[in-house]
RNA sequence: GGGCCGUUGGCGCAGUUGGUAGCGCACUUGCAUGACGCGCAAGGGGUCGUGGGUUCGAGUCCCGCACGGCCCACCA
């Protein structure tokens, strides 16, 4: 062993013998950087599409920091990765930056104190602040744009370390950006191809909004959160001969005046005799029909609804299936528009009693009309007994603060509701591991029930590649949309001039103007295989890499990422965009509540990476179940590090046996194995080597772990003990030699097993000894060992255990050394099993100090043990 | 309301075609042993949520229920 030998050469080519003092301090480093220098991960595009193994890995939100969720569920991805790499596989592994859409605008804004204003124009000389004030500065938004480049940048070199730290093997030359040129070039022919095949439409119509982000979402968007509210009972009194009145029950009252219809179920007795009449609004004078729809529940309230343009989801559903008229009042900031009482839409019974109670209203929030109004009703008599508090859920932006509302405004669609039938197809066709996973996609693809809602009116994003013309009066024609030619993208239709027209001819009549909106984060990320792939600029490499092997993502994002993906490689190739997903599971805090920065206990990985050294988190990682919510375990880093540290120090021992006087580790020949005792261990490690083959084609990195570390913790215990004797014996001798030589088998194939799970540790102890990267080394074949010799038999191994399991046991009950000779030792067994016993004898008595073995044949398994006398 | 997953020693989990309950952590005791004290050896500890059923035999298969978590739908 030489003194250099703790320090590998650079090249990593050439074995650098053993180590006196292995440890694990500092592998990371070393080995990232020799893996980048060498290319080791590099994906060989020459390989032909059956050759090659492609992933569609999730580009990560970049806004902040990435927690120990997402090291959970990458380092499954990374095991399934290298064990493909190792079976032969040119693996596509590409790392993704999802840096585009409103997550990266927050933080730009919180993180500089800027708000973006699309009426400014562009400051070349703009910096922001050293520290945000304490009112936003308005920004262009090409300033705003650039700040959003500066941060994500910052950001995506932190994730990029912390990435090579945990030791992903990702081909790091194939990186790309949702809000790069390329993704937006991507992301813009996606779109120009939706339109022209039909898929995708503008429509004005009724839209889920969030006030605060002024954007429209989409229904995946959404969330449902438990929110105080009141139950307002209101009365409406009826019109023409019929006296009497109508009471319901509303929970936003400040919508009276958006009010368009009453509504009950069609078979309620109660109402029945009222539908086809009309009915007064209260304050607002407004004549308004009562109306029969299966969707009123007779069981709720006062069993009649009132329909207000728009409250909610199913005041859409009437409004459009009653062709109601329509009455909006919500402003996009969130506050009560100005209405124009009396004229058309608006006829009331007193206009200006209306305007006047109006005027109440007007230009508050919601919540602040909603206190205002219940006074006048109160005042008017209209509200019958007080509010009754309730909780109900309420519809919110999953990243929003304050209730949606629903207002009416264009945006792009995608045909999706036409389109259920195919997806799910599409999801039976799909291997989803664990399997239940198929049924969220399902159930998300049978509720559906909007289309897609792809525009945003945000800036931090890609635009549409349309422009609109202006006509002589001035007025947009949005029927009449022009369309970037694909040669030119990507395009900024605010910046940039559709073909025939010039800049001055911008917002002029005669002119043209940009569509303002961009489009919704999933509109880009549903093309990651494409964008990854090269799909559009090199189709030489799409063709090798779609579809894709593999989608790995959390459960949280099927009805997002995984469904818009679905739909978008239908829609474009009418094929499935991979033939895998493996959803991984939520990582808990160590209380096993779910982690998020609102209740503070989300958990950074790096500090975990330095403490416990990265092959110990990889291996908590990979010991949770796929699909499986974990918890964080410092515990089970702790095993990790454990058995990352027996791996050095068994490796030491089983090659010092196998040393020259030069350093160098020099193993006799596989057929030098003809001892019964490492036959049988060869036999034994093959079918651990077939489990965990089979594991892995399945997707189930953590039973391949098990398996494997239960081998190589009962061969750290038991094997090395009975051999070690043996194998410090002539090595011209057969019975040495037999040693020697399973140790080396057996090593390497156990090294190239824990090698997807422990990057480091394996290639440090495989470059004491071997040439290249274990990570490149072929994965083990049960043949490579059950060769030796035809195969060995497992008994033996296993009965000389047990005998030696049962010989320590005699010693720690007498309170003795290990090394306390045994004077007698009687076995009874099932004559085969004395047999297999016999065969590796000698080996028994080296590790169990045994003078005296006596073996009688019998039924009941016994073994006793006289122990020497002590002195 | 529809659906999915889970319920196994104090804690975290495994248990793949049904055949006398396993692993790690923690706990107790012991051991300086040709690599490892970040080690090694051994030990105690569970009527496998619950009620039925199938079977010679059920943690494992079938039906019901309870509890926990999640998805979808509804939400006046």
């Amino acid at each position: 062993m030489s003194a250099e030998a703790t320090t590998p050469r650079p090249g990593g080519d050439r074995p650098t013998g053993v180590p006196d003092k292995p440890g694990l301090e500092g592998l990371e480093r070393t080995w990232s950087d020799r893996w980048h220098g060498n290319g080791t991960y590099a994906f060989d595009r020459s390989a032909p599409r059956d050759r090659v193994f492609s992933i569609d890995t999730p580009p990560p939100t970049v806004s902040g920091e990435l927690h120990v969720g997402h090291v959970f569920s990458y380092t499954h991805t990374d095991a399934v990765a290298r064990y493909q790499r190792m079976s032969g596989k040119s693996v596509f592994y590409p790392m993704g930056w999802d840096d585009n859409g409103l997550p990266t605008e927050r933080r730009v804004q919180n993180y500089f104190g800027v708000r973006c204003d699309p009426a400014l124009p562009y400051d070349p000389d703009f910096t922001p602040p050293e520290k945000p004030g304490k009112e936003p500065i308005a920004v262009s938004r090409p300033n705003f744009v650039a700040l959003c480049h500066q941060l994500t940048e910052e950001d995506e070199r932190a994730f990029e370390h912390l990435w090579r730290t945990l030791g992903l093997s990702v081909d790091w030359s194939h990186t790309y950006a949702t809000i790069s040129d390329r993704a937006q070039r991507v992301s813009q022919r996606g779109f120009l191809h939706l339109l022209a095949g039909g898929h995708a439409y503008q429509q004005t119509a009724p839209t889920l909004w969030d006030i605060d982000f002024r954007t429209a979402v989409s229904q995946a968007e959404l969330e449902d959160r438990d929110s105080p509210g009141a139950y307002h009972r209101v009365r409406f009194q009826r019109v023409g001969s019929e006296p009497g009145s109508v009471d319901i029950e509303t929970t936003r009252p400040e919508l009276l005046p958006a009010c368009v219809a009453l509504v009950a179920h069609p078979d309620d007795e109660r109402y029945r005799p009222l539908f086809g009449t009309e009915v007064v609004t209260p304050l607002f004078g407004v004549h308004i029909p009562v109306m029969a729809h299966e969707l009123a529940d007779p069981e709720k309230g006062s069993g009649i609804a009132m329909v207000c343009t728009f409250g909610d989801t199913t005041d859409v559903v009437w409004w459009r299936e009653l062709d109601l008229a329509t009455r909006a009042i919500v402003r996009r900031d969130g506050r009560l528009g100005a209405v124009p009482w009396g004229e058309p839409g608006w006829e009331s019974d007193d206009p200006a009693a209306a305007a006047a109670n109006y005027d109440e209203l007007a230009g508050r929030t919601v919540k602040q009309a909603q206190k205002r109004i219940v006074e006048l009703l109160s005042q008017s008599g209209a509200l019958i007994g007080e509010p009754t508090p309730i909780t109900h859920p309420v519809k919110f932006y999953e990243r929003g603060d304050r209730p949606l509302e629903i207002v009416s405004s264009r945006q792009w669609f995608v045909r999706t509701l036409d389109l259920k039938d195919r997806l799910l197809a599409r999801g039976q066709e799909l291997a989803w591991h664990p399997p239940y996973m198929a049924h969220r996609f399902a159930s998300w693809v049978e509720g559906l029930s909007s289309d897609w809602n792809i525009s945003r009116q945000r800036f931090f994003g890609v635009p549409f590649p349309v422009w609109y013309p202006v006509d002589a009066e001035g007025t947009v024609d949005f029927d009449a949309p022009l369309l970037a030619d694909e040669d030119r993208l990507p395009v900024d239709p605010s910046t940039d001039v559709p073909d025939g027209y010039t800049e001055s001819q911008r917002g002029e009549p005669g002119g043209f103007v940009g569509d303002p909106d961009v489009m919704d984060t999933w509109a880009t990320s549903s093309l990651t295989p494409q964008i990854a792939g090269g799909w559009g600029t090199d189709p030489d490499l799409f063709d090798r890499v779609f579809p894709m092997d593999l989608r790995p993502q959390g459960h949280d994002i099927i009805r997002t990422w995984l469904f818009t993906t679905v739909v978008r490689s239908e829609l474009e190739h009418g094929t499935l965009p991979w033939a895998n997903a493996a959803i991984s599971g939520w990582v808990l805090d160590p209380e096993r509540k779910k982690m998020s920065k609102s209740k503070g206990n989300v958990i950074t990985p790096l500090p975990l990476l330095e403490q416990h050294g990265a092959d110990a988190v990889r291996y908590w990682a990979a010991s949770g179940r796929p699909g499986t919510d974990t918890a964080v375990d410092e515990g089970q880093m702790k095993v990790g590090r454990r058995l990352a540290i027996k791996v050095l120090n068994a490796s030491r021992f089983a090659l010092g046996r196998l040393v020259d006087e030069d350093g160098a580790v020099t193993a006799p020949g596989r057929e030098a194995v003809i001892a019964p005792l490492d036959r049988s261990m060869l036999s034994r490690l093959s079918a651990v080597v077939d489990e965990a083959t089979v594991a892995f084609e399945g997707f189930d990195y953590a039973r391949a772990l098990e398996r494997t570390e239960t081998f190589f913790w009962s061969f750290c215990d038991d094997y090395l003990e009975l051999v070690k004797t043996r194998a410090y014996g002539d090595p011209a001798q057969p019975g040495p030699a037999s040693a020697r030589s399973a140790l080396a088998q057996a090593l390497s194939t156990q090294l190239r097993l824990l090698a997807p799970f422990l990057p480091f540790v394996t290639e440090e102890v495989w470059s004491w000894w071997q040439p290249g990267s274990v990570h490149t080394a072929p994965w083990p074949e049960p043949g490579e060992l059950t060769d030796l010799g035809g195969g060995g038999d497992p008994a033996v191994l296993e009965v000389v255990s047990e005998v030696l399991g049962q010989i320590r046991r005699a010693k720690t009950g007498a309170k003795r050394s290990m090394r306390a000779p045994v004077a007698v030792l009687t076995v009874t067994d099932e004559p085969e099993r004395l047999a297999a016993l016999a065969l590796a004898e000698d080996d028994l008595r080296d590790a169990g100090g045994v003078v005296d073995l006596v073996t009688h044949p019998g039924d009941q398994a016994t073994v006793d043990v006289v122990l020497a006398d002590e002195g």
